[in-house]
DNA sequence: GTTCCGCATGAATCGATAG
DNA sequence: ACTATCGATTCATGCGGAA
């Protein structure tokens, strides 16, 4: 039996289920595998293995959102909708994994509605716990401007985890130390990057990594980053930087991190770049695609 | 009658129980008013006037917190203990007024604790309109750690209202645009500075004079301060740019503005620097003379 | 090669209009 | 009365073309 073989053997052993169906799968050497499902989310988690995946990150359609690609699911109806799926999320999760949704609420009639903090109740009723909220800052929100409201500027990031003992690896993330490094080192977008690499003599930025291992510090629960801006391409719901970071936080090398709206792809992208095995579902074959695309250019 | 009587006399007339039953009243000449009330929350309530106050703002004692001051609040029993003051929150508030709540969950045995989520629940049934969820993203919060948790660095300001149609002057809180964007690759450094200001949507606590003729925009629903830097004398739930922020969006001036926990007055210094009356209470008298002593050194 | 400028476009929301 | 659709509003950002 060569190589090639062996490590595909090893994973068949993993997620035999997956692996014989799934619509991209990339094994490279050392066994490190990034999978794409395509169809109807509960459907393809069924096939995922109990008790296998260390970390769980998505951002489902919000209610009403996405219409012209998902359909849209009626505000009302939301916690309906998604806690069949918060279970099965349940079960495949491992016991000291986590779970973070990406979600927020949307005005509907003058009012903020309740599906979000009514499927914090649900999903507690489940056995869920609900741990902790992280904010996601946006450093540029959409416009508008309406009588009794300003834009959204923030989005929340909801941790639900089986065990209050899960995981976390708290040094992954550690940021330098100081005020401008929370706001622009620590959450960098690749364009940041380019950004402050093209910065010549201003003091700092020129080579990041000079600070990894200077005076760090840990940094609090608000994640200060832009949205991907107009990818032509394809629109993520969130940039890059922040399943990287939750990546970093919450699993080892060669964990499974899964994402069963996986859009674009780029929770698969950043787990792929971490050395992390990673699964997408999505139930569009043109995400798919788009997420295939950006995992062969990235691969 | 003299002119400090016919002020006395027309306040009178408004608020009547209030103001022969103060423990700190001052009228500035024009009939502005600042009131402090030492006492419980209820009992003190019960003097205002229905249908008198334009914006409530406070930060009740969180859950279990400052337990040496007010005794503490048992997460469990949170809603139950606050209910009944919303319900009289809501007897005082103008049709068209605001009340911003100043609130987070602590953490309980791993857990996020529900009460803030359930209070929102229990008081949209007491018909209160939970309109929008602002977020105090707090600047320069220190590092801290847990095992299972970073340090906390947003708070929720839960604005709820009676009438979809409230009072809101957003013109008053308007910040400079963002043109930096029209230069930004020209001197990097300094342009990155007005940048971190402008972009976070704030604006406070910088020469906003700087930009008068500039055109000004709209900021969005994420508040960016710092907290109060340790004042030896008192320590105050929020800095005061938050009171005023407030005051300046949701009313006029010569309308009243409420705090029920008003602690050491910093909702009551604004008020006064803004031209807003106002009456705040607190059940302890050490804070009642704090607040008391920085109101006249602000007078 | 740089710098500058114009322009399209986003997890949006409200109010009016139409069925 | 209740739902569906549409236009107006708003601004940070990346990209592409021009100087």
């Amino acid at each position: 039996m060569n190589t090639a073989e062996t490590i595909y053997v090893e994973c068949m052993k993993q997620f035999p289920a997956i692996l014989s169906d799934s619509d991209y799968l990339d094994v490279e050497l050392g066994g490190l595998f990034t999978a794409l499902l395509q169809g109807d989310c509960l459907k393809r988690l069924s096939d995922i293995e109990t008790d296998s995946i260390s970390l769980i990150l998505t951002s489902p359609p919000y209610a009403d959102q996405r219409k012209m690609t998902y359909g849209g699911i009626r505000p009302d109806k939301y916690v309906e909708w998604f806690l069949p799926i918060a279970v099965e999320l349940k079960r495949v999760l491992r016991q000291d994994g986590t779970f973070i949704l990406n979600i927020k609420e949307k005005a509907v009639n003058g009012e903020r509605h309740t599906y979000v903090i009514d499927l914090i109740k649900a999903m507690r009723e489940k056995g869920w716990l609900w741990t902790e909220e992280y904010i996601w800052h946006k450093k540029n929100s959409h416009p508008g401007k309406w009588p009794n409201r300003f834009r959204d500027g923030w989005e929340r990031l909801l941790q639900f985890n089986i065990s209050k003992k899960f995981f976390m690896n708290q040094e992954a993330v550690m940021i330098p130390v100081g005020d401008w490094s929370r706001t622009r080192l620590a959450h960098l977008s690749e364009i940041d990057k380019r950004r402050d690499d093209s910065r010549v003599g201003s003091g700092f930025g020129k080579n990041i990594s000079n600070w990894i291992g200077r005076d760090m510090v840990y940094p609090n629960n608000v994640l200060y980053l832009a949205p991907e801006a107009g990818n032509k391409k394809h629109s993520a719901a969130f940039p890059e930087s922040l399943p990287d970071w939750f990546i970093r936080l919450f699993t080892n090398s060669n964990d499974v991190v899964l994402d069963p709206f996986v859009g674009s792809g780029t929770t698969s992208v950043a787990a792929k770049r971490l050395g992390r095995n990673s699964i997408g579902i999505d139930i569009l074959a043109e995400y798919i695609d788009i997420a295939r695309e950006r995992l062969e250019i990235n691969g």
